[in-house]
RNA sequence: GGCGAGGUAGCUCAGCUGGUUAGAGCGCACGACUCAUAAUCGUGAGGUCGAGAGUUCAAGUCUCUCCCUCGCCA
């Protein structure tokens, strides 16, 4: 049994996530994680939401709340989304939580001691009616490149240019509107990265288990040169640049830059959890304390790579102490929308909490899953999503599940029925399910959900396929107890189908392992013999048929949601 | 403008270190079956693998040039 850390990227706390964030990185860190409990391994599957920084404030206020408020507020909401897709978070944590307030401080004071932070003095805009700094969002202006009058601190939303808040004309604040600022020098902590060039080049040579999207941008960043980052920041809303409950002089009014607490997060959530379960966070991360024989599995979008193989790091090993260090990551290219971003203002798009307005969970895992975009940025479209969800949903597996269910019971009473002898279809259907089952477990081990989701999606059809040589209902006529090896076979059967649909449609799996009387405990990854598979279904059992398990989507479904959310006009 | 990822059947995509008639699912056509959510099973038609040139006994698969799409950054 191995033991398997797995962290989803963390979702911003701004807001409700869209399809593509979660078909991104939690829904395959999930499916991921599913599986390898099927399989008999000690996961712990990590996520947080990420509290700090400037859009959490400015949405909090101009909702009018308290920005510790707010994040209660949307934590709760992102936690209840996380449930109605079943995402089996281990934990669901906070980066604004205890735990990772006092990992980031620890971190920082480290590398200072390791001579990897330093105190530089920087010119700042401030805010003289408002009596404070305006770091990156809080101030606006005009754009010194193209003229767009609110251009905000950080960054130009017309011409796209990452922007200083001191190269913007005419700023003004965005909190008073107060064009009464001045630029006044103040001190940050910078996170010397340019010394950790060399070392952080070692680590990623070393990583030989990550895709070729993570290396590259991981070498692109390299390549490019590092630089020194400006770690602090003059907001109140983030981790407090202290030491022992003591504020470093100087910095009282500042806290640690989003960027350096949120990956922090993924330990300081792990620490939630040990908390909460009375577990022992740092077997899990401390390779002196029992982590040594962890594997650390990442999950992500590829705009969040660069973080995670340069930056985060950059922490980690710049430590020098014995933290655990990610070993494989798979990074998502964009599910797009019609081949165009999501975007809530222009109603393109459909957000968790709408899709599961919409559909069940299940429904939007098997098409995130299906559909995922693994090999490049893969399109969101309406009548794409109708084909996965009818095609393969209803008509191959629950469709299956229903005539099998309904013709068993109309003839054998609705139990598992005794009788016949194993024979040629038998066999056949043995050996095709091997070579399938196979081919599954590598994939989803492989982290390739597609062609996982083709596999399992084939298993289906293997059921089918069996039917049509076995065809009970013909032989039922002449020789029940012909009928009855194959409408066991296929009850068997429907138990491995299920089983490995586990990952991917956790709840429509359970509601056919439940209707076949298969205890909680027998619901592992099938493995062994697949004539013991397809035998194991003690006869007699009562086997009742579900309710319809996948409810087709209609024409009318398609026009009346592309109306709501934005479809092929769009 | 630089960098990155792509351009493969009507659609969505597979095709590792170059090697027999380029694959899958959907869609389409035809056939079979009737247990089932008008579901299922089988067969078939469809591609000069973005364009051009080159390397090679042999190239979607390597090299160069060009065109187009998406993203990131100037």
């Amino acid at each position: 049994m191995a033991r398997i850390l797995i962290t989803s990227a963390l979702p911003y706390i701004n807001g409700v996530k869209h399809l593509g964030n979660l078909a991104g990185s939690m829904l395959p860190a999930d499916v991921y994680a599913r599986f390898q409990r099927l399989r008999g391994h000690d996961v712990l599957y990590i996520c947080a939401t990420d509290e700090h920084g400037t859009p959490a404030e400015l949405a909090a206020a101009s909702s009018d709340m308290d920005v510790r408020a707010y994040c209660d507020e949307q934590h709760d909401i992102q936690k209840r989304a996380g449930d109605g897709f079943s995402l089996s978070y281990d934990y669901f944590g906070r980066t604004s939580n205890a735990p990772n307030i006092e990992l980031t401080q620890h971190f920082a004071a480290v590398l200072e001691e390791k001579g990897l932070i330093e105190e530089r003095v920087e010119h700042q805009v401030f805010s003289i009616d408002d009596d404070r700094f305006l770091p990156d969002r809080y101030v606006e202006g005009t754009c010194p490149h193209c003229g767009f009058e609110r251009a905000r601190g950080d960054q130009c939303d017309n011409c796209g240019r990452l922007l200083e808040p001191t190269d913007l004309k005419e700023p003004y604040s965005k909190i008073s509107g107060s064009k009464n600022l001045e630029v006044r020098e103040t001190a940050h902590l910078h996170l010397i990265q340019t010394k950790m060039e060399g070392k952080i080049r070692a680590w990623v040579d070393a990583s030989t288990e990550w895709p070729s999207l993570a290396k590259s941008i991981a070498y692109k960043w390299l390549d490019e040169g590092l630089r020194d980052r400006s770690i602090t920041r003059d907001l109140k809303w983030g981790v407090p640049v202290a030491k022992d409950g003591v504020a470093r002089p100087g910095f009282e009014t500042k806290v640690f830059y989003v960027w350096f607490d949120a990956p922090i997060g993924y330990i300081g959530a792990t620490w939630e959890w040990a908390e909460a379960n009375n577990g022992d966070w740092e077997s899990w991360w401390r390779t002196d304390k029992g982590a040594d024989d962890v594997t650390y599995v990442q999950f992500m979008g590829k705009d969040n790579v660069a973080f995670h193989t340069v930056s985060f790091p950059a922490t980690i090993l710049g430590s020098e102490e014995p933290w655990k260090s990610v070993d494989k990551l798979k990074a998502f290219n964009w599910l797009t929308w019609y081949g165009g971003k999501f975007s809530t203002s222009e109603n393109r798009g459909v957000f968790m909490d709408q899709a599961l307005d919409i559909l069940p969970g299940d429904y939007w895992r098997w098409y995130l899953t299906a559909n995922a975009p693994e090999g490049s940025d893969s399109a969101f479209t309406w009548d794409h999503f109708q084909s996965l969800i009818n095609k393969d949903l209803a008509d191959v597996l629950g469709n299956y599940v229903n005539r099998v269910l309904r013709f068993n019971k109309s003839r054998f009473e609705a139990v598992v029925p005794a009788g016949g002898e194993w024979g040629e279809h038998e066999d056949w259907l043995a050996g095709e399910m091997d070579a399938r089952l196979k081919s599954a477990a590598e994939n989803f081990e492989a982290m390739e959900f597609r062609k996982a989701a083709g596999d399992v999606r084939a298993i289906w059809a293997l059921g089918n396929e069996y039917l049509t040589r076995a065809e009970p209902w013909t032989k039922f006529k002449t020789d029940p107890d012909a009928a009855a090896i194959g409408v066991r076979t296929a009850l068997n059967f429907m138990t491995v189908m299920a089983k490995i649909a586990q990952p991917v449609i956790p709840n429509a799996a359970a509601t056919i392992l439940d209707a076949l009387g298969i205890a909680e405990d027998e619901r592992a990854w099938p493995q062994g013999e697949a004539k013991t598979l397809l035998t194991a279904l003690p006869t007699g059992q009562s086997v009742e048929p579900p309710e319809v398990l996948f409810k087709k989507i209609e024409e009318a479904d398609i026009e009346a949601w592309s109306e709501r959310f934005g479809g092929a006009e769009g």
